[in-house]
DNA sequence: TAGATTGTTAATCGATTAACAATC
DNA sequence: TAGATTGTTAATCGATTAACAATC
């Protein structure tokens, strides 16, 4: 039981709950810490590293049992305190999150979208109501939203991010490409930045350089 | 100038990049490594390490010049060598992609997207031809294609990532949530886990937990 | 009990940071 | 020249891996 968990070990959380998941529906009960490093390419040792920052969940001369580890994963990534969210900008990519994405999955509740087009305005988009965007601040002040999902044009995302913060709203999870340099006080940020995986990509398929370490994620 | 260049590095490059690109915008023309630093949350000397993987692009009592840094980053990243691409499964997302992502930022050029639904065969967005599915094979043989894009529903995820290895793309960025764990031989998957970032900054939300590391991106 | 496999400590490896001589 | 800032080597730090005693 660590008195910090490094980055490094966080990050690897929801590697380790998509597998169990998999394991699950695959009907595998009980798995060991060399059968799982080899299906998710790390070493067994590291395995038993990770989860020993949270105490340990296996059972000596046995393994892991896969339910539970699941939910202990599940647990510690804190899926059992549901999130609310919002999501920016409904245009191609806020609207594919909205119907594709599994908020649910990551104990995330979509509440309502918000969009400057009038036109949409009023609808419903896979049970989430699309919002005009000067509704936002009304919205904000009576409900309580813990993350914004940031999916609107570029240009909107600095004067938006201050404006989400100010209202308390805890969690930017930012599709724009664009830096938030500025402080938002104890807001945090998470950046999907696209392009930086692509031109990863790229990176390795041009050059003869063989594959990165792993198994190339990293999201 | 170091052997083999650690995959770390590699994935600062971006980062490096976007904020060239950015600093050049400003109308800046040099920068030192400590105040590049400073604006990126780096240490001085780790970007100084960084850029020595390659040779070192500064100059010593003056800094390095923007705009050259930003052409040589660029040229390691290979964005001169313009990579072609196909985006399999013209959904939400596919869309998302086609009609807003900057590919050609990434040195690759969009080419042809393919959905099984007729409905939309034929048409173009934004510039990009949709063809129907079944033409994908004979589009394969016709064309060199670096990268597919995987923005298709799960279960058709593997076939396909098999079958585009097997028609030698040799690059799939991959949207699905799927894990390919299939040997594909040097096919290079890049996941792109959407849930895992979520669930990352979910983590930090609901933990008392301080913020991570640096300044909480990692695509 | 014997075998398996964890939890955990110790050893290794690599990445980051600091320091400083080289040089513009 | 003096000042600034890099390139690069050395020191530190942390993360991964190996080893093994504990225990189911």
């Amino acid at each position: 039981m660590k008195y910090r968990i490094s980055a490094n070990v966080i990050r690897r959380l929801p590697r380790y709950l998509r597998r169990f998941e998999l394991l699950d529906r695959q009907n595998v009960e009980k798995i060991s810490s060399s059968a799982l490093g080899e299906r998710m390419g790390l070493k067994a040792s590291q395995i038993r590293q990770d989860f020993n920052c949270f105490g340990g969940f296996g059972q000596q001369g046995y393994g892991y049992n896969v339910k539970q580890l699941r939910d202990d994963v599940g647990g510690i990534l804190g899926l059992d305190k549901t999130l609310t969210a919002i999501v920016i900008g409904a245009g191609n990519l806020g609207r594919a999150l909205i119907a594709n994405f599994d908020f649910a999955f990551c104990g995330v509740e979509l509440i309502a979208a918000f969009d400057t087009s009038k036109a949409i305005a009023g609808t419903r988009l896979h049970g989430t109501p699309i919002l005009d965007a000067g509704e936002l601040n009304e919205f904000l002040d009576d409900h309580h939203v813990d993350v914004a999902v940031l999916t609107m044009p570029k240009s909107a995302t600095a004067g938006t991010a201050r404006l989400l913060s100010n209202h308390g709203v805890r969690g930017l999870w930012n599709f724009t490409g664009v830096d938030i340099d500025a402080d938002l006080g104890d807001t945090l940020v998470e950046d999907v930045h696209l392009s930086d995986s692509l031109l990863t990509l790229g990176y390795y398929l041009r050059g003869r350089t063989e594959q990165p370490g792993e198994d190339g994620d990293k999201l």
